[in-house]
DNA sequence: TACATTACTAACCAGTTGGTCATTAATTTA
DNA sequence: TAAATTAATGACCAACTGGTTAGTAATGTA
């Protein structure tokens, strides 16, 4: 049903055996993508991956030797520029903190959040435990520069004299979790509940970017 | 490994047959919810589970006829009573609202986060796009009374002239995500990264809580 | 056109798993 | 004690799954 349709038929209806050697690497990833974030990692079929991407599921097991190589390459794909893209554009930025944080919180969103990519943090959370290699990977590749990117803005924000010298880490997760907390909800009960019950991104960001200016800022 | 004790062996070696019709269910409750908290819903097998509470898996669908069924009898036993406790105690707090956000957070983390529980709400948030029955289930048994608890609490907080008139809905995931949060960390994550890496509970809820109480309270 | 290379396939394997059911044995009743 | 009841068992089934491999066909080369 789903499968690419440079799947053609020849007249016996039997399919058409194509060799695209450089193609397939890329539309392997693409198929895996969406079917990790649909289903997860353990419910998601090796074979429904290679149906998806138009091949055998032998011919996955030719350009990935495992399913965790296959996630791997999905993440690196997918996340590793996303983050120094970010951090590189936040060290360009000249205004105050305050205004810095819905920016940033903004094009977090719109670069990530909103993108596919974003049901991989959510899948990474729920599989951390019966697959902790992949979950150590995920950390060091993805977390981690997350939290610095964040912790320098914060730390930008007391040296500059605009925030309080709340504890720094901690605020780092105040900043994050909300974020972090709706795209585990688009990728989770989002899915399996009424339409008023829904939540608005939009508006949801710019009240947490307002909570937190005001938890930071020093009094005046 | 892990049996119960109450299995003893006769003097042949096989296991002896016992007949307890009230104790087994509760039995089987304890063992799933932990496997469940373990593992994962997918994840676990139901073989497991009967072996665990010391029977057969026949005697397992005996009480129990399918694994959903299982699942949601361990909510209800589980989550049910804590949270029309937790409102309760909060209808009787007399003090400040201010007053009445590190004490509902240090509530909630001692009778639920605290507890294994509170895996129940990171497998729900895992398998929710798997198993949308169980979401709808837990969505209406858990998420929506808990939610009605928070918001009645910023309400009583704006109501009685302490906090900003902010979005009441928005606030109250800003005071939930970070909890959230804080348990998927535990059942994920937390099991797979160094020890300098991990979240101190006490000190991250202390700080969630000045967070609020700072992002909410009126400038004076 | 003949031959060599290799991307690709499909059938297969070994191991799992939710759920069933005929059988067994502990307990109650007569 | 004998018969009846029913809690508990475990062998069994059908469906499934990650990964393997012998073989096939598309392409390159001479």
């Amino acid at each position: 049903m789903n499968t690419l349709s440079n799947l053609e038929t020849s007249t016996d209806g039997s399919a058409k055996r194509e060799r695209r050697k450089e193609a397939r690497p890329g539309e392997l990833l693409a198929a895996a993508l969406d079917l990790f974030v649909e289903k997860g990692f353990a419910a998601t079929r090796s074979e429904e991956v290679a149906q998806r991407a138009g091949v055998s599921k032998g011919t996955l097991f030719l350009y990935f030797p495992t399913k965790e190589d296959l996630f791997k390459a999905v993440v690196r794909a997918n996340i590793g520029q996303t983050i120094s893209d970010g951090a590189a554009e936040l060290n360009k930025f000249e205004g105050s903190t305050a205004q810095m944080i819905p920016y940033m919180l903004g094009m977090w969103w719109e670069r990530f959040g909103d993108t596919k990519a974003s049901g991989l943090s959510k899948l990474m959370m729920s599989e951390a435990t019966n697959f902790p290699d992949l979950a150590a990977f995920y950390y060091q590749e993805v977390i981690e520069p997350n939290h610095n990117l964040v912790r320098a803005m914060v730390q930008r924000g007391i040296d500059r004299g605009e925030f309080r010298p709340v504890d720094v880490d901690n605020a780092v997760f105040n900043i994050i979790t909300p974020m972090i907390y709706l795209i585990n909800w688009k990728h989770s009960m989002g899915c399996c509940i009424s339409a008023e019950q829904q939540i608005d991104p939009e508006k949801y960001l710019a009240a947490h970017a307002d909570m937190v200016v005001h938890a930071l800022l020093k009094r005046n």
